[in-house]
DNA sequence: AAGCCATCTGTAAACGTTTACTGAGTTGGC
DNA sequence: GCCAACTCAGTAAACGTTTACAGATGGCTT
């Protein structure tokens, strides 16, 4: 692994200067004769432009930020998803931060844009405190927060509405001649957690159903979370008629314990998931979930960033994306058409013919 | 967003050199005095180091690289989930590639190991073609590659054992005494689907079985390809009493069509899905699944990248990673057991003191 | 034929660090 | 009290680019 060339190398090798040779590669006008030389010698010699002192000089890196509180968390994974491609088609790399949702982790990470290692940040903080408002205030390049941000806070933000999203969940429920709705609920010092409910109480209200403590459940957002809060809460209150949870996860251990327990789903009990992630259509019943856009708040998120890097100075915009109910069985009780049409075999299948993106393994016969 | 300050700037505040500023700032023998009028100078300019001007003279950016086919694909996942905290720890960042698997920008992105924006990359081609094997010696930064390389090729390798993997499946469907097993794969012109079609062709005849042409389906890794191959398979062999899928994805279309054609799983046919994604455990009857082990992959990769990272010089080694057999109910008809205890209730869940880490979902209320 | 302009190329500085080298000042040995 | 040795700090070069500026060359115009 020699050093490799650089544009000294190359000037030497074609007899010109290295403000040519850069020239040449910047495609500046430059004389055919002098191109070709340079373009000969470069290609021989199997130059690359070396990132970091381009970096340097230029000021800018070609490389995007986005911090995440926990890398194994479909709704992040989404939105990983819609950002990617979209910063690769801009000419960006994208480097993934996972802060644990530690406060201080992402804090950490406004601070290292000072680093200059990024010309742009997309960050998704669990909680937000006013170190977080300090820090983002003396950020040194452009941030972008997918979550929610005080009133005022000058910085490009992304939300959602789980506000509206339960609403829709209740009303659905409601509709279907549910009266014991129950909130299975994440911790209420969160922001996804405090908000939820919030509007499970909001809307009970509005729809004329008392609000009861006694059908409110709190545990974590995990699948074993939810499992044992519908355990306490069958317990408790043997007569409810619907269960609306934080997440998928939890609608999944409440799944778990319902069928355990001989509840139908959704004849006794229906179920109402959130974040619409993958989970809820492999599951079975196949889960009624509120989407809450992840996918279109991370389209949001980094089109706002890239907007940003062109012209730093416009006015932050704040976007907001609907919420939207995707019924399934376990409140339906019909399970969806088979999204796709079976009638159709792929033509030539047989012949290995398909075009083959995207495997779902990597591997290695032993040998 | 003015221009940040550098050691020249403190140098000055501080009335020393820059060379000293360096020095205090790495920590380098100082005067007590120096140290304090430089540390004092930098906190009060809020002084961030800069990290591209600083891996250009010590050519290391302390950025490592993965690159896979598929960034929504849960195998890659697994290992992105692997990966990451084990880079952090290490102080490095992590630097996302998705491919698309296409070939081309495969090779682009073991090309660009040259422009030195990493110190080292891992990388999970779908396919491995002489190019491949071609830019990989010229590579000019370490590399992992998770999946099969021929034999001699001198780099660290990470493999799983599909055939293994294939092998235990067959076992255990032949334990439970079916014998018209179909095999449901993906592309032939792919890694796995080429070693999971060989495995199965070879586990039938060490098991007495026949190698029957009409038993095998292809289509491509989706669920919905699962889902048409298996129709075509029903028509076509309406006795088979087991599915081998070459994928979890597969299985899940698989068990939709079942499902629909009224045929009881694991009753009247038993399915084994492959990756042991996540799933895999939330699909209703639970997926039998042969985990190729795609945590432990990331985690071999990501220790050999750091440990050559170290000492550049070694051999390369060759890390196999045995496959394990899940049982659940697509086989066995029993649900597993669930992985949590529901009668510890969280204590102090409701007052909402569950520490918090990982919430699923980011949102904010409208307003 | 002189002067001008256009076109191209080379020189050198700059981006923000790290670090080899040198020299100044201090300490200590004898 | 002189010289050696040591400690510390400053100067300057280097990492590999980009780019402002100036110089060179050649072709036109007049």
């Amino acid at each position: 692994m020699a050093d490799g060339p650089t544009i000294n190398t190359i000037a030497e090798r074609a007899g010109v200067s290295i403000a040519s040779v850069s020239r040449v590669l910047n495609g500046l006008p430059t004389r055919q004769e002098t191109i070709r030389k340079v373009l000969a010698a470069a290609e021989e010699l199997g130059y690359v432009r070396n990132a970091v002192a381009r970096s340097l000089k230029s000021r800018r890196t070609n490389q995007v930020a986005f911090a995440m509180a926990d890398i194994g968390n479909p709704v992040y994974l989404a939105m990983v998803r819609q950002i990617q491609p979209v910063l690769k088609a801009a000419g960006y790399r994208l480097v993934l931060h996972s802060t644990d949702a530690i406060a201080a982790d992402e804090i950490d990470v406004l601070h290292s844009l000072g680093e200059r290692y990024v010309d742009g940040l997309i960050m998704s903080p669990l909680r937000v405190t006013e170190a977080h408002l300090e820090t983002l205030k003396a950020a040194r390049a452009p941030v972008v927060i997918i979550g929610s941000v005080p009133d005022g806070t000058r910085v490009d933000n992304v939300r959602a509405d789980s506000r509206t999203g339960v609403r829709l969940a209740l009303d659905h429920l409601h509709a279907l001649g549910r009266r014991r709705i129950a909130l299975v609920n994440g911790p209420l010092d969160t922001v996804p957690g405090a908000s939820r409910g919030a509007a499970y109480a909001e809307a009970l209200e509005e729809l004329g159903l008392p609000y009861d403590d006694g059908l409110v459940e709190i545990g974590d957002f995990y699948r074993a979370d939810g499992a044992r809060a519908v355990a306490a809460l069958l317990a408790r209150r043997p007569d409810i008629d619907a269960l609306m949870c934080a997440n998928d996860l939890i609608a999944l251990g409440a799944l778990d314990v319902l069928r355990a327990a001989g509840r139908r789903v959704p004849e006794d009990v229906a179920v109402v998931g959130m974040d619409d992630t993958e989970l809820a259509a492999a599951s079975y019943p196949s889960l009624t979930s509120v989407s809450l856009g992840s996918a279109e708040r991370g389209k949001a998120a980094v089109e706002l960033l890239l907007d940003r890097l062109q012209r730093g100075d416009r006015e932050p915009r704040l976007v907001t994306v609907p919420p939207r109910l995707v019924v399934r069985a376990s409140t339906s009780g019909e399970e969806p058409a088979l999204p796709y049409d079976l009638t159709t075999n792929t033509p030539g299948a047989l012949a290995g013919a398909a075009p083959g993106h995207q495997s779902s393994a990597q591997e290695g016969g032993a040998g």
